[in-house]
This record gives C-alpha cells, sequence and structure tokens, in this order.
DNA sequence: CTTGACCTTGGAGTATACTCCATGGGGTAG
DNA sequence: CTACCCCATGGAGTATACTCCAAGGTCAAG
C-alpha cells in the first residue's frame, strides 16, 4: 500500500489529477490510513493505466467510467466493450479522412503559392473549405 | 442583405454562436439596419461555412482566425502566407498522425476481442488496456 | 394599438479535464 | 523541537466553444 504520491509518480499523473478521477468517479483509494491518507495498491496503478491508455485511445473520461463499469459488472460481455472500442475507431477514422482532405487543400495551395504572383482570392484551400460538399460532420 | 436569424438556420448555427465568433474576431457582419440588427450577405454564410469545415478538419477558433486571416489579407500570395498554410500543414499532419495511432490502438484491441460471448473478465481489450506496453504517447 | 416574433447587449452558466492555491494536519530526520 | 516534505479539504481558475438568460428595443400583421 503507497501513499498518493507515490502512485502519481508510479503512473505519471498529477496527486491533483488522481483526486479528480476519484471526485469523478473513476478510481477509489484501496483504503485509509488512520491519519486520513489515500492507500493505494498495485491495482489502483492498473485502473490508471486503463484510464490513460483509453484517453490515447480517444475516449473521453464519461466513455471510460462506462467502461470501467463493464469491467467490474460480471454479465456484460467482452462484445459491449468492443461495440464501444469500434464506435471509437469510426469517429477517429472519419476525422482523420476530414484531416487528410484539408492536408490536401493545404498540399495544393502550397503548391500553388510557390508562384508569387497567385492572388488570394483563388487559394484552393478557401475553395475548398467554402464547398458544402466535403468532411461530413463527425459526432 | 439578411438578419442574424436568417443565416444562423441557413448555416445550421445558433444567433448566438454567430454572436460568439463575431466577438471572438472570426466574422463580422456586413452591415447594420437603422435599428442596429446585424446584417449579413452571401459571403458571411460562406464565412460560416469555411469556419465550421475547418472545425471539421480539427482546427480550433484560434487556429481558424489566423486561417481567416490568410484568406482576408494580402493581394498577392506571398511568400508569409505560404509559411503560415505550410505551417498549418505541419499541424494537421501531425494531429493526423496522432490518430492514426489511437485508431492503430483500437485495431490492436479489437483485433484481440474476436470473441464477442467472451465474459468480461477475460476480455481482452480490458487487459489490453491495463499493460504498459502499448499506444506510446502521441504528440 | 397590441401581439408576437425577432433583434440588441451584457453577463452568467455548461461541459471537459485538469491545475493551482490556501489552510491546516501528519510523519520523520537531525 | 524544528525543519521540511507529504497529505487533506474545499474552492477557484484555465482553456475551448458554446449556450442560456434578463431586460429591453424593433417591426410587420391583424
Amino acid at each position: 500500500m503507497f501513499t498518493i504520491g507515490k502512485l502519481a509518480s508510479q503512473t505519471s499523473v498529477s496527486n491533483d489529477t488522481l483526486r479528480y478521477y476519484e471526485q469523478e468517479g473513476l478510481i477509489e483509494p484501496a483504503g485509509k490510513s488512520p491519519a486520513g491518507y489515500r492507500l493505494y495498491d498495485e491495482d489502483s496503478a492498473r485502473r490508471i493505466r486503463f484510464i490513460k491508455h483509453a484517453q490515447l485511445c480517444g475516449f473521453t473520461l464519461s466513455e471510460i467510467r462506462e467502461l470501467l463499469v463493464l469491467r467490474v459488472r460480471d454479465k456484460a460481455c467482452c462484445g459491449d466493450v468492443r461495440t464501444r472500442a469500434i464506435e471509437k475507431k469510426l469517429q477517429i477514422e472519419s476525422k482523420i479522412c476530414a484531416m487528410k482532405a484539408m492536408s490536401k487543400a493545404l498540399d495544393q495551395l502550397i503548391a500553388e503559392c510557390a508562384n508569387e504572383a497567385q492572388p488570394v482570392e483563388e487559394c484552393t484551400i478557401i475553395a475548398a473549405l467554402e464547398r458544402a460538399d466535403i468532411a461530413p460532420p463527425v459526432q
């Protein structure tokens, strides 16, 4: 059992963030010292790693809270978790698509700007961004 | 020339959001009625579309403000404009990279969890998210 | 002339995910 | 005993991007 500072440095998260996660119902200390210090164990560290990795995968804290509920609830199937992962992946893919279109438009703009006398009114990025038919809404 | 409500419904943005964009220096009404009503034209609508599409591409409002400066400033396409465009492209590429990493991490999780009927205690997504060796921090 | 939809401004509130701070107690080294 | 760092709580602040509200002016229809 170790205190919050140890868990923080072990997981590269601040004490404040850990207390914030607790406040948000994402974690619970394994116990408390007589003085009221939060005490954590290896399972706490695993949980923090879970949260951090899920965040890197694009999950919000409230989505992660749901995943953590699934993780505990024994009736839930892996499929529930998988469905959420697939949904999140689709969201991300859609965003990547939109950004690739943007990047392409910028490439074009940069190429055309290479010849100095190009008037701004003809910038392709602007044309691309003003068109109604690009980048389908991402959520 | 039309009022804010018309522009709002035409662009599927709320009146409040339009006023907020004005406050943030993203748009300006084309004119004002004698009573002080904001009046907009087709160019305003194009500008809103520009903002919305750029947002879908992952730009923040302050980045969009910069893009709008590019769009309006400079009668000729100068080296400075090109530099800004290249900077924006690098930002986008970096964002695409980050999102690809997220997508890849999710792919890995989804692939590992092929058996949908698996109970949560054996969910490989959760196991994977608890492992310390996946999805190195991006950005 | 009244109704009701629409507009104005300024300011406060929401959600996300922290981050910092003040105040005060806890625990150990010298 | 005194440093000195660690921990506790509660509350405020940050950034982004809205969203809502109150109080009041504008305007066309009936």
